[in-house]
DNA sequence: TAGATTGTTAATCGATTAACAATC
DNA sequence: TAGATTGTTAATCGATTAACAATC
């Protein structure tokens, strides 16, 4: 019975603890409490040690947890200890900036392989990468065993691209378009369309002052 | 006492349902119940209807919602009624990305400045924008009435820029470093990393066959 | 030893879901 | 009217935080 009823809020602040602990590495700090890692990442203490014992015990009483174990720690139980493939498709702006960004290369994942519907887009170079047709999908995703598909194209063509990936074997969609993808049960999907955050930063901004209606208002 | 105790999780919401009332609204629909909207959205329609309700009554029982009626009273609930200028700094591969991508502008808000430190960078043309020295910030920020800065620099830089962009007085930042900033508490932070979701996309893969170790094993 | 910090249980807090009277 | 669906209260569920014995 691996990694049971582990929730997503744990999972995904995982990667979180792994950046604040690289950051430590570099500073070559060797240990670090739950409480200096909570006032870094503006979290609780007991929720990062609560967070880490779900997984096994890796600190050490009255000491704390040695940096650099607890991040190969993570980042097995992230799975991150293996290559991971990824393909992109949509070789527009942000899908150029991902390929280009590939920041996450440090941590084992990989774009390694380009797609595009678009002929004036199929041919062109992006690193080392040629953007290849949509039907070559499925032969590279096999051949380069890639698990996960990025989506960076327009949301009117996200599920058909969707539709592909899961056709292809992908088992994990990073979805960057503004659409909610239905995809079989045994693809995981995760957003990452910036806009909810951008529009949802909106609502915390001040009203202008000119603007004085009590429409919103909340008495309780 | 406007707006008071609304959660974060229930303003996250918004966006989506705008996004999904927009559709509707493109395929000319006029009325659309809280389950109908769920289904589209794999949310439950109590939440739905619950979330709504912190804001008004905009439903009609027995019928449901109407739909440009109830995106008008989003958009107002999200201060979308009113242009927001937008600020970007990092005229990098991603910021270029959103300055072209800039799909939000439908949504009132608009990229109308674009900043960078890097000397290579500056008096580049984005679009109509001319990339601007930091030094212009302050005075770009007041003279446009700037109210949000999106932060694309490496992470190493972005604390200095997220000072700077508090210092010129921006209310909001959309922070798409890898790194957790410090703000004064009159500016709000949302981040908008996709390494979080990348990497925590990670933990549900498949662990490989040959991989056989128990490591990470849960049992309760 | 005394001080610090973990792992873990119990208490608290908040968010989601179910249920249903009101009503179109 | 009968059927549908809201707004809202109550019940449930889950996640966060506090507290503390164990121990380095």
């Amino acid at each position: 019975m691996k990694q049971a009823k582990i929730s997503e809020a744990v999972v995904r602040r995982l990667p979180l603890y792994l950046q604040a602990l690289n950051e430590l590495l570099r500073s070559d700090v060797q240990t670090v409490s739950s409480q200096e890692l909570g006032r870094k990442l503006d979290l609780n203490p007991a929720q990062i040690r609560k967070d880490l014992a779900y997984f096994g015990e890796f600190g050490r009483k009255g000491i704390g947890y040695d940096v650099s174990y607890l991040i190969g720690k993570i980042r097995h139980i992230l799975k991150l200890d293996r290559n991971i493939n990824v393909a992109l498709v949509g070789a527009g702006n942000l899908g150029q900036a991902l390929c280009n960004y590939n920041r996450y290369s440090r941590d084992n994942m990989k774009i390694v392989a380009v797609f595009d519907a678009h002929p004036d887009k199929i041919g062109m170079m992006i690193n080392t990468m040629r953007v290849q047709p949509m039907e070559e999908l499925k032969q590279t995703v096999e051949a380069l065993q890639i698990r996960i598909g990025i989506i960076t194209v327009p949301a009117s063509a996200a599920q058909t691209v969707a539709d592909q990936l899961a056709e292809a074997g992908v088992e994990g969609i990073l979805n960057f378009a503004p659409a909610i993808l239905k995809v079989p049960p045994n693809v995981r999907v995760h957003h990452a369309d910036f806009t909810t955050e951008l529009l949802s930063l909106a609502y915390y901004l001040e009203r202008n002052a000119e603007d004085g209606d009590d429409d919103d208002e909340v008495v309780d």
